[in-house]
DNA sequence: TAGATTGTTAATCGATTAACAATC
DNA sequence: TAGATTGTTAATCGATTAACAATC
């Protein structure tokens, strides 16, 4: 796991790598609408940010503007989506083909920026040996062989709560280097993987809060 | 929509909402396992958060602490579910069906903090008029109907991109006061209407970027 | 009482924003 | 050139953390 070394050091906000992940898709819409240059105030407009953090964010990375005229939308996409390592296809593994991991199989947004979902994990045996739109579905106990053969780095995690640690457990041992963990579980994994917990409830929690200080 | 005046107002940190959602869960978990009472530094620790930032959370809406002990894990529940608008059931309604809504239909963790699915609806003729785990699903034309019926005003909105904005005004027009938006569209709302739109993919794009700097 | 832990103030840190010289 | 917009510095703002008197 060598560090390759880089010119950027400075530590970048998570926040602004987030935010460069929707200028992305902004840029992506924008050059489908055909439009050839768009400003730090434009951009921000869409977003209700400020224009001198569009321009911040992207200067952690270099110059990609031009003065006078703003950023050719082509030019500064391709850019963004070098930095955020998307120009090319990461093959992910989907582990879990229940409700929750048979509705991210079909969403249309991972593939769109380059997440191709290489094969599919599951422990039923009623699910698996088969394939489901080209995607192969393998048991579990596949799992090190497959994500191995394909090189698999991302894995996306949908299984219950309860089979979440030894699914974790499992990916790490093939060799994952990332995990989008959707099971509502606090997982421990080695340190040099990256675990990121999306949680489907608590936005819904945090509306609440807003809901209760007015209405009923 | 009178504004019901209340002893709190300075502006609560978005991030303080997200952390009390997060400390509710780890006190019903404490209760489950029968721990009485748990300090600040207790509940940091679980989450790498700062005891001071614990505490702070809280002052906001009170003290609820005892100095030399801590708290008591049954009352700040209570507290904090209170805080939240947790303490009552919310009727919820599910607009969308698909792979999506199916999904979010059978996920268990809405249903544990007090979020009870009262009617799904969805544009498919095949789908509608009948009942699904006592659930009645609706054709969207019943929206309004039903949400006014059923007095709901939270829903979650699983509908294709092309289909958010429609739905999104029918449920506006129904008088609905919170919308989670799973769609990837930027939706248009009546300004009293509370928004959180979840992303699905912007996770793993911001992993891509820490990958994207080592491996590959 | 002695020990522990709160609630809160003040210090620190980091992120956002305003302002502007550089320059297309 | 005149107008527009960048890249960057300095000012502002807000959130996190350290420290500690209050007090159980």
């Amino acid at each position: 796991m060598a560090r390759r070394s880089t010119y950027r050091l400075p530590k970048i906000p998570e926040m602004t790598i987030r935010r460069l992940s929707v200028y992305t898709r902004c840029l992506l819409q924008l050059e489908e609408d055909g439009v050839k240059t768009v400003s730090s105030q434009e951009l921000a407009e869409r977003f209700n940010l400020n224009s001198a953090q569009v321009r911040k964010d992207l200067a952690y990375f270099g110059e990609f503007g031009v003065r006078g005229i703003g950023y050719y939308v082509a030019g500064l996409k391709a850019e963004l989506q070098r930095i955020l390592g998307l120009d090319h296809e990461w093959p992910v593994a989907l582990v879990g083909f229940g409700n929750l991991g048979s509705a991210l199989f079909h969403y249309k947004g991972f593939t769109r920026q380059g997440f191709r979902i290489a094969a599919v994990f599951d422990d039923d045996p009623a699910k698996v040996n088969r394939e489901v739109a080209g995607v192969p579905v393998f048991d579990m106990r596949d799992l090190g062989r497959e994500v191995k053969a394909r090189n698999i780095q991302i894995a996306i995690l949908a299984v219950p709560a309860e089979a979440a640690q030894a699914a974790a457990d499992q990916l790490v041992a093939a060799g994952i280097k990332a995990v989008l963990n959707f099971a509502p579980a606090r997982l421990k994994l080695a340190r040099d993987v990256r675990l990121k917990d999306v949680d489907l409830s608590i936005e819904l929690e945090t509306l609440s809060f807003y809901l209760a200080k007015n209405v009923r």
